[in-house]
DNA sequence: TGTACCAGTGAATCAAATA
DNA sequence: GTATTTGATTCACTGGTAC
């Protein structure tokens, strides 16, 4: 069994222990041994940056990084319509002083993950609105080449409280390559073409978070880790960009997504995280992994729901026109559709379900069943547009 | 009919004409005259920077920004699978000597517009990987205030036709206030959801290309502009973010399809482009648009909107009576309705809000939505009463 | 053993008017 | 300027308990 590496940074000589120890000391920062073994399925504790400059140069075939996005949270508690609190992000190890602060971080980690890829390995880091852009910009700056950015699609994200903004329903990763002139990585196209219904994989993936059973639990029922990825996000980016066999670097390592997800798919991983207790439940958690046979290696199709369609969207397609009059099917009652796809009946506005509701005095009502718009002389429910929408959508969902 | 005004920017004093004409200049950069009327509806022609440094500050309530991408090609051409040539963006405006050069000129134009923007304003910025990250990193130094990043999901993009990456499939929006200060943007929370299944409206947007008659071609048959965005796109972004009546700058015009949905939207625009052949496509484009109604743009009211009623007015209007009992939904908490508008609870007497907290043991309660009358044997929220207040007052809706 | 209802929760840069 | 008051605001999913 591989080793969890733990240790404090300053005590190198006296911890670090054979391959099957369970303590594995990162060296300090600074301290940059020549080549050695790489530490393959293991999880060293310490700082990241001190950790992978003591690994040999071009020794790894992917690096995934999940660095803190430095959320930057007001003074007071957000509260939920029902008054309870939410659980926001504010520990220690996502504060940081300044963007100055953060991009020079930035520019430590990357400077050293660079090092230890292989001419042709790629880097993948996941971030938000509030860290991406640095990273992006850093990474741009120091000759990686941007492949991809790829847009995490949450199936369920957190809605937005106050009514203030769009709901924030998505991350984003970039993918990109040590240099320009890195030609010969991996990708895996026919595969996920394959697993996508014969089409190319797009770069926006519809995922669910990490709930349920698969989300760790302390023995007091909270989760370990406040912002731990599904599983499902890390199983795309490993079949796609690396080969079974492969060293996949992970420098954030929480605990262990990546771990996890390598060894399921027969990949080698390098695990560095600094919090103890988030390293010994990634080690416990890796441990009870089972990999897949070589033969169950495939890109799993991603499970389609029904894309919701909003009306706006049918407006904006051009199916139906702002400023319509709507009917309902025996032509009784009227509406008139307005730019931002809501109804109006006299001084009354709202949403399609809501003036269906409205005109007929019923509490509710599904106002894809019930409006129709007159095409050559004709009532069609609004319902057919949506299909069309959906048709259109395809594969998109 | 509002103007064209093209004119190169050595030649201000000759060409500037008044509002009539259709050619009008853009002052040389450096010269930044002393706050003058605001050039509603027209399109200046040259550059960006020094045309709003021209203008007054604080004077546009939403600046739509799609600068060059600074799109790093290949030298070759890309052909597709039958051997057909890709036209790709290789024209001198999206060229850029370096990342720092592109940090730099952002930077330039970011600074102007953030001048004009009155304090509440918000900015949009759209881009793809290969310069947002720049724009957003700018931006941030800025002092602008992320409020949301927005996923402009393609219907239909173009394939990856080497089957080397993922299928680009999306651009990026950015949305900032002008500062974190910023707390009075305009966002049209209600009617975006009304137009979305009664949902929050999402970060993530579909939405096709722009193709077909909407797509501007020259006499040749070729497209007028390389990147022409989709008015849908433009429309979500001005009926979220602005009021009817706004003034909205761009200052990368093109061929205008700001202009035109803002006109169509009954908002105002002030648009900037440097190539007059862009600008007169826009112009002829612009001018044959028709404004939608100004029914069709009211806007729903929000609660918060609406006229405010005091509790001690639905007393006094006799929706209820003074020593009354009101309870919560389930009837677990009881409280005395006294006449000049508070409740009682034993001996702590405070008003809906205070007294709906007090039996909670929360530190705040919306009163309006806590407490029930019972009418006819079932329990009515006193926010029913609140309503039939407003609808007698002339609230609409 | 279903079904219905209720409670909990996820990387959050989440108020505005009045005194 | 600060402090207080008023009062606006959630989606998809999981899991437990009641019936």
């Amino acid at each position: 069994m591989a080793s969890l590496r733990t240790a404090v940074a300053d005590t190198v000589a006296r911890k670090s222990v054979s391959r099957t120890g369970r303590l594995v000391s990162a060296p300090r920062m600074g301290l940059v041994p020549a080549a050695q073994r790489l530490p393959l399925d293991e999880i060293l504790v310490g700082d990241c940056i001190a950790a992978m400059n003591a690994l040999p140069a071009a020794s790894v075939d992917c690096v995934f990084a999940d660095p803190p996005y430095n959320l930057q949270l007001g003074d007071g508690s957000l509260l939920r319509p029902d008054q309870s609190r939410v659980d926001a992000v504010d520990d220690a190890w996502d504060q940081f002083s300044s963007f100055a602060a953060y991009d020079e971080f930035t520019r430590a980690w990357l400077t050293a993950a660079r090092r230890v890829m292989k001419p042709n390995a790629t880097l993948w880091v996941i971030g938000s609105y509030h860290n991406i852009f640095r990273v992006g910009s850093v990474l741009q700056d120091l000759g990686f080449w941007i492949l991809n950015d790829i847009v995490w699609r949450k199936a369920n994200p957190m809605p937005n409280f106050r009514g203030k903004r769009f709901t924030n329903a998505h991350e984003t990763l970039i993918w990109a390559s040590r240099s320009a002139e890195s030609k010969g990585y991996t990708f895996h196209y026919e595969a996920l073409k394959g697993g996508n219904d014969d089409v190319q994989m797009r770069s926006d993936w519809f995922i669910p978070l990490c709930t349920g059973d698969e989300r760790l639990k302390g023995a007091d029922g909270q989760k370990v880790h406040p912002t731990q990825k599904p599983e499902a996000l890390l199983a795309r980016t490993l079949l796609s960009a690396t080969n079974a066999g492969d060293v996949v670097l992970d420098p954030f390592f929480g605990t262990g997504t990546t771990g996890a997800v390598a060894k399921r798919l027969g990949r080698r991983f390098i695990g560095i995280e600094r919090e103890t207790v988030y390293a010994e439940a990634a080690r416990a958690r890796i441990d009870a992994v089972e990999p897949l046979s070589k033969a169950a290696l495939l890109v799993a199709p991603t499970k389609r729901a029904e894309p919701r369609v909003a009306f706006l969207s049918v407006i904006e397609a051009g199916h139906i026109r702002a400023g319509e009059i709507l009917t309902d099917a025996r032509g009784r009652h009227e509406a008139v559709v307005r730019p931002d796809g809501t109804l109006m009946v006299g001084p009354a506005m709202g949403s399609i379900h809501k003036i269906g509701a409205l005109v007929q005095g019923f509490p509710s009502c599904n106002g894809w069943d019930f409006w129709h718009a007159k095409r050559d002389g004709k009532l069609v429910l609004i319902d057919v547009f949506r299909g069309r929408m959906r048709a259109a959508m395809g594969s998109a969902a």
